[in-house]
DNA sequence: AAGACTATTTATAAGGG
DNA sequence: TCCCTTATAAATAGTCT
């Protein structure tokens, strides 16, 4: 019998506990019904018990009314409709900060091993936050390997300048030095001649182009 | 006064629907929030009105929530995945929930949003799809641009070194035709003769020393 | 856990403002 | 629409099986 009426907080007593959620819910389902029923509305309800247990219930599909209500609820933000949200957990700030605290801890256990104490609904909201964290981490280094190759590119454009300018010049003063003495060579023959002078520069240019690739593989 | 008992049946009149629908509207959301509170559930209820206007409440993040119910209800039920807070009374798993649905959601904006069309299923397997998808593609291209920064290095130094060779050809040469005319000269003097010559290669010698490693510590 | 039993509390139908 | 009122239906806390 109803002695006394009860406050609306956390039941303490565990067994107690279940026994209400187990009444009431049902009591919430039935009314959910009936109002949708009565007045002819659209009703989803999904109950997750403290032990992850799923209750659920929708008066027509599931998916469509929350499809409904995303759409809906991300357009126009209705005043009123969720002066609710703040009921559940305000009261002590301790049980918040441990959470935190044990949220942190999950997030390390992510990272390094130990996914096994975690639920799934953890290990989502933890996969999504990694994966913001690996897209910037791979746009940072995209944006750092695409500025690194920019200004391989330049480089290489600078060198082979000055290279082009080097041969030019040196012909120049092989003209000039031959025009001193003999004149008359043409510049094959000048670029042969040091070819066999120096140390083959055609070879090199010729393997310039083909190149390995060392650490293409590094991740 | 309740004269009678109704039967759950579609309300007829319109105002009478309108009224009891806000009415038991309002009862029904404050004992979903009760239960909530007591037994520490958590509780996603959503009800669109007959003319499609949306009411909705949540224990915690509604998102969370739908994201869950969609995963729990599509693998058949596996007992013994408790989310690791649920165990010893924490009723403010809602807050923590709660945020990280936030999180969710911004992360979900920052991809670019417009995927409200798609159940949750849907978008939980798409997202794997593209999960996967991308990190092959990342790979991918990272190792194109690893390749390419590769090559484009390879070829500096072979421009560098070549680049080197032709000075010091030219330095030969130049200096093998001043034999031939006056002889005599140190190199050092031959290399300020083509330094003003040409366009400062000791500038760009310097700069080909230092080519920085932007992504030494890319990962 | 799951029913059954009440004494009470709560919700609410009908009506009025 | 919202807020009251009020009689009554419904829900349910506590207890016992």
């Amino acid at each position: 019998m109803v002695r006394q009426k009860i406050q609306i907080k956390k039941i303490d007593n565990l067994t107690a506990r279940q026994v209400t959620f187990s009444k009431r819910r049902r009591g919430l389902f039935k009314k959910a019904q009936e109002l949708s029923t009565l007045c002819d509305a659209e009703i989803a309800l999904i109950v997750f018990s403290a032990t992850g247990k799923l209750f659920d219930y929708s008066s027509s599909s599931m998916m469509q009314l929350i499809q409904r209500h995303s759409l809906q609820s991300e357009k126009s933000n209705k005043p009123g409709q969720q002066p609710l949200h703040t009921q559940s957990g305000s009261s002590n700030h301790a049980k918040i900060s441990k959470e935190l605290g044990d949220l942190t801890l999950e997030l390390k256990q992510l990272m390094g091993e130990e996914l096994q104490g975690l639920g799934m609904s953890d290990l989502m909201k933890l996969e999504k936050l990694v994966e913001t964290g690996l897209n910037r981490v791979g746009k940072t280094k995209n944006d750092k390997l695409l500025s690194e190759i920019s200004k391989l590119k330049t480089r290489e454009s600078e060198l082979m300048a000055e290279n082009a300018r080097l041969k030019q010049e040196a012909n120049q003063k092989l003209g000039c030095a031959r025009n001193g003495m003999e004149q008359g060579n043409s510049a094959e023959s000048i670029t042969n001649f040091h070819q066999d002078l120096v140390h083959r520069p055609d070879e090199d240019s010729d393997t310039s182009l083909k190149l390995g690739l060392p650490f293409s593989n590094g991740n």
